[in-house]
RNA sequence: GGUUCGGUAGUUCAGUUGGUUAGAAUACGUGCCUGUCACGCACGGGGUCGCGGGUUCGAGUCCCGUCCGGACCGCCA
């Protein structure tokens, strides 16, 4: 036998017991007379004692031991006369009779610890060793807690999990498809998935009433902390349901999750507009464990001879509480932040309101003191506060004050990682209007549905149609989003003509679809949360790949298995394609 | 496609205005050490300064190009 216990298990209940350990060297202390091994599996570290008095040979053995050898051991359970209390396996040690050593190691490329001197690029490159490491250990833990609370809680509810095909058709909406050669049917190819929606509104059309499924999702398009190519999702439909019912059971499975997993009791999700999302935080994802909201006053600054303003489609401001001491530096550092590319403000204005009353603005000469004072009201300012101002085109100045709150929030400290602040954002328009193609895109997608109530408005105005679409943001990150969806061949067909389908193209893309809707499809909804997302967020970090065993890098390369790669000639052929140059 | 930061010992980093033999910590090796647990002490080995070109008497340092990595914008229904 290789093991009878793991090396975190052992403590004075076991003492003077034969066991056999097995496990990784992570560290040897050789104090001349006697030296002691940490031996590391997977739940946790025992200390292994060889004393040259009682076995000089064995002793000799332990030395020779390298970083990450594997061995299995033989020993007693013995007290330790020097207990260490910060291990759960401190007040006792091996003594050890018998060493096998089942593999050797080399030197690891860096230390095997929870703060290793290893950088992310090569941590990278030797995977799974970086994997050895606790922190990335319980990541990968608390990943599988997530999934099994998540089955827990939607097996409870009758939802059962159906898998959906990984090899499927390519569609012209929505992010890139990655796409796979078929080679029996050469020149063809099959499409991965980037979500299973119509797999599951199929399902609907079947009757299996409540569907999930934690699944791996693709799309090719460029990366960040929170985007990799193949991602996971916990993808959930429903039928004879409304929008009510799928955010209060999905507002469950949140909670559940939260009580389970961090034991933190969510006590009411707020529900905002995406109308209201977009005015008072400039975001339909906004971070909504601080208030300072926006406040428009294009109607207290326009038409005085500020001329910034006054030809400014909205200017608008965030009040930071008790920041009017900033120095002429942290105000200069904001405006260098709000006027970064990314953000793409052309500048910055304040008015300070000190600590004596007075007000004080970087436009004074072009307001009276009133103006100014009307501002303050405007923001419900106090003596002590800050308010930030940006102006220019709506949207994009909305986008940048944006930015700002949330630096603000973080600079003053409102953004703490403890806290956990869900919000559904729901009355997402169904349609945008997409400029380079001139034409109008899903929202969302093609498959949810107008509000009844704005049916009539897809004659006359599109752009004002709401959905029945709803997003869960939780401390400012998109973790899910849904929708109920059409289920009616018209109004289907209807919306593929909106987005620029003909007849014929929406057959053959969507004929399957809007086909079966033809056989009796119930009304039906759902939602997909990001898996990975949710992940970091439970974990504390930004980024999802500390939560994915083997990710990808920024180039959507995997640095460890070194894909993708070329293939060969005949694979090529076989698959009838030609490279036309090689790069 | 773009912006920006970085690449120096196994690893993480420092390296002044361009100037002697490129340093530190840690890891590693050897020796000493019988209660360590980030053990300690002593000694030692270890460098194509990402790569290519240029400026210069002289380049880790300045310039151009390129490769690799991180973050972000565009993109991601």
């Amino acid at each position: 036998m290789l093991r009878t216990h793991t090396c975190g298990e052992l403590n004075l209940s076991n003492i003077n017991q034969e066991v056999t350990l097995s496990g990784w060297v992570q560290r040897s202390r050789d104090l001349g007379g006697m030296t002691f091994v940490d031996l590391r599996d997977r739940y946790g570290i025992t200390q292994l004692v060889f004393n040259m008095e009682s076995d000089a040979s064995l002793c000799e053995q332990a030395r020779k031991l390298g970083r990450e050898y594997v061995v299995s051991i033989k020993g007693l359970v013995t007290e330790r006369s020097n207990k260490n209390s910060k291990m759960p396996t401190g007040e006792i040690e091996i003594t050890v009779h018998h060493i096998e050593i089942l593999n050797i190691s080399k030197l690891p490329p860096f230390t095997i610890e929870d703060n290793t001197d290893g950088g992310d690029e090569l941590r990278m490159k030797y995977r799974y060793l970086d994997l050895r490491r606790n922190p990335l250990k319980k990541n990968l833990e608390l990943r599988h807690q997530l999934s099994m609370e998540t089955r827990n809680y939607l097996n409870t509810l009758k939802f059962i999990e159906i898998e959906t095909p990984y090899l499927i058709k390519s569609t012209p909406e929505g992010a890139r498809d990655f796409v796979v050669p078929s080679r029996m049917n050469a020149g063809e190819f099959y499409a991965l998935p980037q979500s299973p929606q119509t797999f599951k509104q199929l399902l609907m059309i079947s009757g299996y009433d409540r569907y999930f499924q934690i699944v791996r999702c693709f799309r090719d398009e460029d990366l960040r902390a929170d985007r990799q190519p193949e991602f996971t999702q916990i993808d959930c439909e429903m039928s004879f349901v409304n929008q009510e019912d799928i955010l209060n059971t999905f507002e469950g499975l949140t909670k559940h999750l939260f009580k389970t997993i961090k034991g933190i009791d969510i006590k009411e999700v707020p529900r905002i507009s995406y109308a209201d999302a977009m005015k008072y935080y400039g975001s339909d994802k906004p971070d909504i464990r601080f208030e300072m909201k926006f406040v428009e006053m294009n109607d207290v600054c326009q038409n005085k001879g500020f001329k910034l303003f006054d030809e400014a489609e909205m200017v608008v401001g965030i009040n930071a509480k008790g920041c009017s001491e900033y120095t002429r530096k942290q105000l200069d550092e904001l405006t260098d932040f709000v006027r970064k590319p990314q953000i793409g403000a052309t500048g910055m204005i304040y008015l300070r309101y000190n600590t004596d009353g007075s007000l004080k603005s970087s436009v004074d000469k072009f307001y009276t003191p009133e103006d100014l004072k009307h501002w303050a009201k405007k923001f419900n300012a106090q003596p002590g506060d800050l308010i930030l101002i940006l102006a220019g085109k709506t949207e994009k100045t909305q986008k940048a004050l944006c930015e700002l709150r949330l630096e603000m929030g973080h600079k003053l400290g409102l953004r703490n990682p403890d806290n956990y602040a869900p919000l559904w954002v729901v009355d997402f328009p169904l349609l945008e209007w997409g400029e380079e193609a001139q034409r109008f895109y899903a929202m969302h997608h093609p498959f949810t549905s107008p509000k009844a109530e704005d049916i009539a408005l897809l004659e006359s105005n599109l752009h004002a149609v709401r959905a029945n679409a709803y997003d869960m943001v939780i401390n400012g990150v998109e973790v899910g989003g849904g929708s109920i969806r059409i289920h009616n061949k018209d109004l289907q067909k209807k919306m593929f003509t909106i987005l620029g389908f003909t007849d014929e193209e929406a057959q053959h893309q969507f004929g399957f679809l809007m086909n079966a809707f033809e056989f009796g499809a119930p009304p039906h909804g759902g939602i997909a949360f990001g898996f990975d997302r949710l992940c970091s967020l439970f974990g504390g970090s930004e980024s999802i790949r500390d939560f994915i065993a083997f990710p990808k890098n920024n180039a959507g390369r995997d640095v460890m298995i070194d894909s993708p790669s070329t293939i060969s000639k005949v694979q090529l052929e076989e698959l009838r394609l030609k490279i036309e140059k090689k790069i």
